[in-house]
DNA sequence: CGTGACATTGACTAGTATCAACCAAAGTGG
DNA sequence: CCACTTTGGTTGATACTAGTCAATGTCACG
């Protein structure tokens, strides 16, 4: 874990001429400038912001945080998919939440990582030393005020989770699942339902499904078999599926009667 | 403890003005002035916000906040406890967290509540409108960042939870359960262990015990009595227990073998 | 075409829920 | 002051969901 170059905060107007000078251009081309974190930005805070990150690659696999390490960074995911997860001492694993383009890793209070964030494929990322952005939160308030925005939303997406974790059967937690990824594959206004014959990519191996959802691969797969039969899913390949009857699957996801 | 460094002073004179005129003297005999949000501000800040707030006393069981109804209010608990849950059409009930004095209550982005909350005793809180607490964190950044700090501690609380919910036993989350509650009452240095025969008093019935655990009252019943008859702990009265062995209940709590 | 990784399916088991009885403490009213 | 009721908690017997272990299937890749 190398923090390379420290980052030095500028926070004086020469800053901002910097970034003038510097226009933040790779920014434009960046799958994420339009989401997240850099949506809430100008062009030149956004400038600013680029020229205090390291852009990086990282292999699948790797770990960009690890529970219990220092806690030294803060990244934004440009490209690919990172997975965030807890573990026990027995190698017990529990996904946290999954990170694409445009999420913003690494939220804490603590000087230690709570959770570990591991690349799943290829993945490429903005990284932030935690002074030098947070110094920069105290001079740009809407960077302050997007991630409490950011804070709040992960909020809610936890509340959701520990109702499925903590009183949903196998089956409600499958049909929430594929529900809830279908929403934040094209989100279709809030609360509403992907439209029938949705089609689903799911970029997770069964073992990520299982350990999101508190179950086994084994009771996965079945739980998927069983909205297959019943005919509400339709598995096409082994990471694409599409959702028949998004309607009833809702309704097995909240046990309505 | 606050990643983004230090607090900016007031920056409107006016608000100084109305500060120093109608002093909080409220607040200097409230339990919660020197915790939580409270303890973030200065006297004068303080002064300001109280003079949004309203202060009201709630009886039991009175909901504060609906599930699924319209999000209206922000609320800071004075005094007593507040159950904060999500429920399912059907009834089951996951409890997502327990408000005591000093915690704040309703972040969130969304028009309508995503979680209900429940005065489980008699309870004072300082209510403010959403628009009014926005308005004010525009002004002072202090309390801004302070809803961040809030905002990501809860969710670090948020993903043990997770945890303990998706992938832990009945034991193992009785026993966590019993540390970190004791963390709480009175917290002991970062992760640290309270002291053995440590005293800790249960405000809560089983019943809420269970729905935040994510089991039946049965099994806590029977969870609590397995950790009493291994000598772990000690039931005195109904809501009292003595940690007799905070290690072993460690120990227990993570299967460290 | 073989190999290995990942997924599905089946048989069996274990842990927790369910249902029901019993118990204890705290009112309540005669 | 003492039955009586109520409320919340514990304990026991049984059922059922999901976990475990093992065999089989599928697909990508060299």
């Amino acid at each position: 874990m190398n923090p390379f170059g420290k980052i030095t905060p500028l926070r004086s107007p020469i800053a901002i001429n910097l970034a003038e000078r510097h226009p933040a251009s790779a920014c434009d081309e960046c799958g994420a400038r339009h989401i997240g974190l850099c949506d809430a930005l100008s062009d030149e805070e956004l400038g600013f912001l680029f020229r205090a990150a390291q852009h990086m690659s990282i292999p699948p696999g790797k770990l960009l945080m690890e529970e219990g390490g220092p806690a030294q960074h803060y990244f934004n995911v440009n490209s690919g998919m990172v997975r965030l997860f807890k573990a026990l001492p027995d190698g017990r694993r529990q996904i946290i939440g999954f990170a694409g383009p445009g999420h913003f890793i690494g939220l804490a209070l603590t000087e230690v990582n709570v959770v570990s964030a591991e690349a799943m494929e290829p993945v490429q990322v903005c990284r932030f030393s935690r002074a030098g952005l947070s110094a920069m939160a105290a001079d740009y308030p809407a960077l302050e005020r997007k991630l409490l925005d950011i804070a709040v939303h992960e909020l809610a997406l936890g509340q959701q989770q520990m109702l499925l974790l903590g009183r949903k059967t196998a089956l409600e937690r499958t049909a929430s699942f594929l529900l809830s990824w279908a929403q934040r594959q094209e989100p279709c206004g809030d609360g509403g339902l992907p439209r029938p014959n949705a089609k689903l990519i799911l970029p997770l191996a069964r073992a990520d499904l299982a350990d999101y959802l508190g179950l086994t691969i084994e009771t996965v797969s079945r739980s998927l078999g069983h909205l297959k039969k019943d005919g509400l899913i339709e598995i096409t390949k082994i990471h694409e599926i599409i959702l028949l009857r998004p309607k009833a699957l809702a309704e097995v996801a909240e046990a309505a009667d």
